[in-house]
DNA sequence: GCCGTTTTCGGCCCGACTGTTTTCAGTCG
């Protein structure tokens, strides 16, 4: 697929044009195409064939002429004409905060400064200070912005991120100033990464309510501390900003800064649209202020249901908020089990006891024991025979429990064959068999698709887990035909797994939403190796949501016997 | 470059902050 070679032309394209000073609406064109391409589950190059691009919102006639011409030759001319000239670096340096198109396009100019070592030379030798519209501040500024964008880089997964927020929300709400508080922007949405933490509050008196905030443990650095906005950075490496805003203005704040950008970009539109004017404030008609204490408000001023924070990325919740037809999100108490975790058996901690306490005191009716199978020796998978002790172990501990049931399962490698571990005589004895790839990553399409394919046919095989192997930041995924995969899976049956553990989240959750239309059934699973790692159901939930998915589509909000009895119609069926 | 309840041209989201200015451009979220 080649979508997400297109996509980054495209952003190249807006990147540099912004540096020669286009038209700004222009730029966002390319740089909405570019979102919208690397979004796409589509194949483009299969929409182009089919004269079905220019049927894409956002995408006109330019643009697809310049995608079909990629595709035809493997050159973009627009991309080729445009960076004429100019340097991959001077495109980068507008990354370091502070520095913008004019500033970088202005350097480049009077003091022919091309990359970031141009840059740090031209300050040291003094050569900045003078420029125009460069004072003292500026330079400063620009030194600290790169430091920052030094040591910043990086994006963090929300599973770092989430933890601190519910921390740090848990010991403010404590402080009697604050009437109302709330995690916003991407961490709200449950995106898969943050850039940083925001948190909302409200309250009368700000400047105190931020020195309470600066104060707190665990804060390694104050950013800034003024009347409104406090920022930190954590000792786990986090910024974390907060804003203070008055109680009135809580939900138009709230719904400002959850974003995402696009989405608000197009509400926005709407507003103006029927003479309003939506801002953090509120939403106005005229002077005149006619909502924003909740956000409920601001939507319902637009006609629209309200859009759960999840779902807010421009991907058709507005239209779908417009005619009444949002999806019923699944919950966090939806989810009745976990199915997929790993005890001392294998190389998990926990023994089976303590697995089944923590997931009752979840409020969970059931929780899958699925230890590796022999090959995975690094994770001291199962041997035939340990896997038949297991069995009888749990059955004997079931005996036990009331409204409550441990669940013999596996998780078994798909061998670089795309044969089992296990034989089907041992999995025929599992109420659910979770199936994985853990070797041959490089495997070329076509072979690791065949692989899982024959996984999927598996007449014992339930759940494929983290379907692409990637790990966030860390490891592209297998190059897989998940298209295909889903079919089969739909044909015969299969879930696809959503592993909640925070460097996979895996489908994502365009992926889910494909899932879901293509009839594919899901199961939220942690993957826990230890039982302080259970608690990320609610980042796999999270995903799940921005996947568009209800209760209906996720296996593991079935009660026990419907569960069973969806693992068992693939073996008869 | 895209798009149409301002439809084939003329718009395209909003406000704050900063630093440099003396009325505003640039940057950011």
């Amino acid at each position: 697929m080649k979508n997400h070679e297109i996509a980054a032309l495209f952003e190249r394209i807006a990147n540099v044009l912004e540096l020669k000073g286009e038209n700004t609406f222009r730029i966002n064109s390319y740089r909405k195409a570019a979102r919208i391409i690397s979004d796409l589950t589509e194949d483009v190059e299969v929409l182009a064939r089919g004269g079905k691009l220019t049927d894409i919102p956002g995408i006109g006639e330019g643009t697809a002429e310049k995608i079909i011409e990629y595709i035809n030759t493997g050159k973009m001319s627009k991309y080729e004409e445009v960076m004429k000239g100019v340097s991959e670096e001077t495109v980068t340096l507008m990354k370091i905060p502070g520095l913008g198109p004019k500033t970088v396009a202005m350097l480049n100019k009077e003091l022919g400064i091309v990359g970031l070592n141009d840059l740090e030379k031209a300050l040291q030798e003094g050569k900045l200070k003078g420029l125009f519209g460069i004072g003292d501040k500026k330079v400063e500024n620009i030194i600290k912005g790169i430091e920052l964008f030094k040591t910043s880089q990086q994006r963090i997964s929300i599973g770092m991120a989430y933890p601190v927020a519910k921390r740090i929300i848990e010991e403010l709400r404590h402080n009697p100033r604050i009437k109302d508080i709330q995690a916003a922007g991407s961490l709200r949405r449950m995106k898969e990464t943050v850039g940083d933490v925001d948190i909302l509050a409200s309250g009368t008196d700000g400047a105190e309510i931020v020195k309470s905030f600066v104060n707190m443990k665990g804060v390694t650095q104050i950013l800034a501390a003024g009347d409104t906005k406090g920022s930190v950075r954590m000792e786990e490496g986090v910024q974390v900003d907060l804003r203070v805003v008055l109680e009135g203005e809580f939900g138009a704040a709230l719904q400002y800064f959850t974003g995402s950008k696009e989405h608000n970009i197009r509400l926005r539109e709407i507003a103006k649209r029927k003479g309003l004017k939506i801002s953090e404030y509120g939403i106005f008609k005229g002077e005149k202020k006619i909502g924003g204490r909740i956000e409920e408000e601001i939507y319902k001023a637009l006609e629209m249901d309200w859009i759960p924070p999840e779902l807010r990325e421009n991907r058709g919740e507005i239209e779908a908020s417009q005619e009444g037809k949002l999806p019923k999100l699944i919950k966090i108490s939806d989810i009745k089990g976990d199915l997929h975790n790993h005890s001392n058996w294998s190389d998990g901690t926990p023994t089976f006891e303590e697995m089944a306490g923590h997931a009752i005191k979840m409020g969970y009716k059931y929780l899958a024991v699925s230890d590796h199978s022999k090959s995975l020796h690094v994770a001291g998978g199962l041997k035939d025979d340990e896997l038949l002790e297991e069995i009888e172990e749990i059955d004997k501990l079931n005996e036990a429990f009331n409204g409550f049931a441990l669940l013999k399962a596996t998780e078994v490698d798909i061998k670089a064959d795309g044969s089992l571990d296990f034989p089907d005589t041992l999995l025929k004895k599992l109420d659910i068999v979770i199936a994985s790839i853990h070797s041959g990553f490089k495997q070329e399409k076509g072979k690791i698709t065949e692989r899982m394919l024959a996984a999927i046919r598996n007449p014992y095989v339930n759940i494929i887990a983290h379907p692409t192997g990637r790990l966030i930041s860390k490891r592209e995924g297998y190059e897989i035909d998940l298209d295909k995969a889903m079919e089969a899976c739909a044909e015969t049956g299969t879930a696809l797994e959503i592993n909640c553990y925070y460097d996979r989240l895996d489908l994502n959750d365009i992926y889910c939403k494909k899932a879901k239309e293509t009839g594919v059934k899901i199961a939220i699973s942690t993957d826990a190796h230890h039982l302080d790692q259970m608690w990320m159901m609610e980042l796999g939930v999270g995903i799940a949501r921005r996947g568009w998915l209800e209760a209906k589509d996720v296996i593991n909000t079935l009660s026990v016997d419907k569960l069973k009895a969806f693992c068992m119609a693939k073996r008869s069926g």
